[in-house]
DNA sequence: TTATCTTATG
């Protein structure tokens, strides 16, 4: 009784439901729009009702499944159309529906078992159903079989030209993809779309713009092709360009997929402005929060530092997945806020939802960043022995850190030697890392052997060799090994720090001088530098590894990249607003003081981030409590 | 009917 009326409620909403009288045709409409409108149950629903339903409403319900990502109803529904309807014989419509489904679940033997079937009755003829298979057998990731379904086929359209290049480019096959991309005769906005796609995942963003240029005609999946070409590639700063051009001189509009990797692009670079932007964009067009906009949204605010705004996303989101709620935990782990990050992933084992590797990654770094050594080493536990995740080396690199911080070297040691996957350079430097805090010379040595061994290039473990021996004051150690790394040509990671200011994202090397303000913010360092030492502030040269005197030590120190992107935030912003900046490496113990010491005199807040870690100075402490 | 673009850790 509920059902009809259900059903009936529905057919009211239908424009002419008098001319209807066959129920399955009734359902078939049915079935079809309330799958549009993204509620598949309601179409099973419909289907429900139908006493004797023929082939063709078997096609939209599976159809309708389908479409909605239901994929494994779908494979069940229509194993329940071969059981009890032996009758209904499938036609090309319901393979379409069972290939895609097949394909999307990676359910090699049902696709093979239907694509016989498909063959012994003539079925591959069909074009689409060719289409269809090709595309399942490059999912499946057979691509031998597709490309060989590929070049029997008897007809070719467009279509089959387009999954075919983008088989072969999710398999890395760029070159057959480009080679016959270039003997096309026709080709469609997908073509190129597919194109300019297989060139960004094979890392050659120059080709792919080369082709995204040369476009006649440009929809929004070309645009969000080589802006998140650009993001995966790591030119974050290209993405961000891109999309406003995208928006000011193409007037194109962006959909939930150029948002998407917009806001990853914001995150790396801690461009919050833009991404502020972004958020009040979604709202005013009254964009809905799926999973992937919501995730990207709330990753965007947590890497930008703003854990509520972050948590006031995750709240909004009607569905969540793993990767919300790891975003939310591995936020508050970049800020050290253990405590919390612990009852976030307590709620959600409540919540029902199963943590995995990367959760385990966030809650073990949340012990991590506030010494928490033993509770760590609980969730490691917890981790393989009650939720079987076998532990891959970002753990052992985690926990090996938390020890060796901690200055528990022995037991870090051991759980080197203990592992099961091979360690990596990673995993060694957390070691090195410790041995240098907690000045283990001995030790020390030891590991950078080992490093040395694993990766003769490694410039890091020289560097951080060199930092050891200087901290212990033997500077001749440390210049030997500067020397040794400068013979090898051991190039070091240059330090690059990233501000925004009005919208846009300033860049700054160690040292660098071209910025257009560079002489004011030199101007703005030795100014900073006098009202420290004022202050009282004696610099930490220690970490300066050169044999040279105190003074050039000190000017070196000055011109970390860190501290002339605080000299411009400090000359470009408003007196009192907070000073947001990213770095790619870590920052040193001299800057970490110093940004200490300017929160108080300049009366800002600022906020740091390198890598995975935040440090919030307020007058003059730092959230981090020193512990680092 | 089929094909192109999107998120989390190190």
């Amino acid at each position: 009784m509920k059902q009809l009326m259900q059903l009936q409620a529905v057919l009211i909403t239908d424009p002419a439901p008098s001319i209807i009288i066959d129920p399955n045709l009734a359902a078939v409409k049915l079935i079809s729009a309330t799958s549009s409108r993204g509620n598949p149950r309601h179409a099973a629903l419909v289907f429900s009702i139908l006493s004797e339903p023929n082939l063709i409403a078997w096609n939209s319900l599976l159809k309708a499944l389908t479409d909605n990502h239901l994929y494994s109803l779908a494979l069940a529904r229509f194993n329940s159309l071969l059981v009890r309807r032996p009758r209904l014989n499938p036609d090309e419509f319901t393979f379409t529906s069972i290939f895609k489904a097949c394909a999307a679940l990676v359910a090699c033997h049902a696709g093979e078992a239907s694509h016989a079937f498909v063959f012994r009755q003539g079925l591959d003829s069909n074009l689409c159903l060719a289409n269809s298979l090709v595309d399942m057998y490059f999912k499946f990731g057979l691509p031998k079989n597709a490309s060989r379904l590929f070049d029997e086929m008897p007809m070719k359209d467009v279509v089959s030209w387009n999954t075919f290049i983008s088989g072969c480019s999710s398999y890395g096959d760029v070159l057959s993809a480009r080679q016959l991309f270039d003997r096309m005769s026709e080709r469609s906005l997908v073509t190129w779309s597919a194109m300019i796609a297989a060139h960004a995942k094979a890392g050659d963003t120059r080709a792919a713009r080369e082709l995204f240029d040369q476009m006649p005609d440009k929809n929004v999946v070309c645009w969000n092709a080589m802006i998140s070409g650009y993001a995966q590639n790591e030119r974050f700063s290209s993405a961000i360009e891109l999309f406003r051009t995208m928006l000011q001189v193409s007037s194109m509009q962006p959909n939930a997929a150029t948002l998407v990797s917009v806001l990853s692009a914001c995150a790396h670079l801690g461009a919050l402005d833009l991404g502020r932007w972004i958020h009040r964009y979604i709202k005013r067009k009254g964009m809905e929060l799926s999973l992937f906009l919501g995730n990207a949204l709330a990753d965007m605010y947590a890497k930008c530092g703003c854990i509520p705004e972050a948590e006031g996303v995750f709240q909004q989101m009607h569905d969540k997945d793993v990767i919300s709620w790891s975003i939310i935990i591995s936020g508050l782990a970049m800020f050290g806020h253990a405590g919390q990050a612990m009852s976030a992933f307590h709620e959600m084992l409540q919540r029902g939802t199963e943590p995995n590797d990367i959760t385990f990654m966030g809650i073990i770094s949340a012990c991590t960043h506030s010494g928490q050594v033993d509770t760590g080493l609980e969730f490691f536990r917890m981790m393989r022995e009650d939720f079987m995740i076998p532990p891959k080396v970002e753990h052992y690199g985690c926990v090996v850190d938390m020890l060796s911080r901690a200055g528990r070297l022995e037991e870090a040691e051991d759980m080197v030697a203990s592992m099961v996957v091979p360690p990596n350079v990673i995993v060694w430097g957390a070691l090195l890392g410790g041995c240098r805090i907690h000045a283990d010379i001995e030790r020390g040595e030891r590991v950078v052997r080992r490093i040395l061994e694993l990766n003769p290039d490694h410039s890091g473990s020289y560097v951080y060799l060199a930092t050891l021996y200087a901290s212990m004051g033997r500077l001749e150690a440390a210049a030997e090994c500067r020397l040794r790394m400068r013979k090898q040509r051991v190039a070091k990671t240059p330090g690059c720090s990233w501000i925004e200011v009005d919208h846009a994202v300033h860049e700054f090397f160690m040292g660098d001088r071209a910025h257009p303000r560079s002489d004011e913010i030199y101007a703005m360092i030795s100014k900073l530098r006098h009202k420290m030492r004022l202050a009282g502030y004696v610099p930490n040269t220690s970490v300066v590894c050169q044999s040279i005197d105190e003074e050039e030590k000190e000017d070196a120190l000055s011109m970390h990249s860190e501290k002339l992107a605080l000299a411009f935030g400090i000359l470009a912003t408003k007196q009192g607003q907070t000073i947001r900046i990213v770095k790619n490496l870590r920052v040193c113990k001299d800057c970490h003081d110093a940004f200490k010491v300017l929160s108080k005199i300049e009366e800002r807040e600022i906020i740091l981030r390198y890598r995975n870690r935040f440090h919030q100075f307020r007058e003059g402490l730092c959230s981090c409590k020193d512990f680092w």
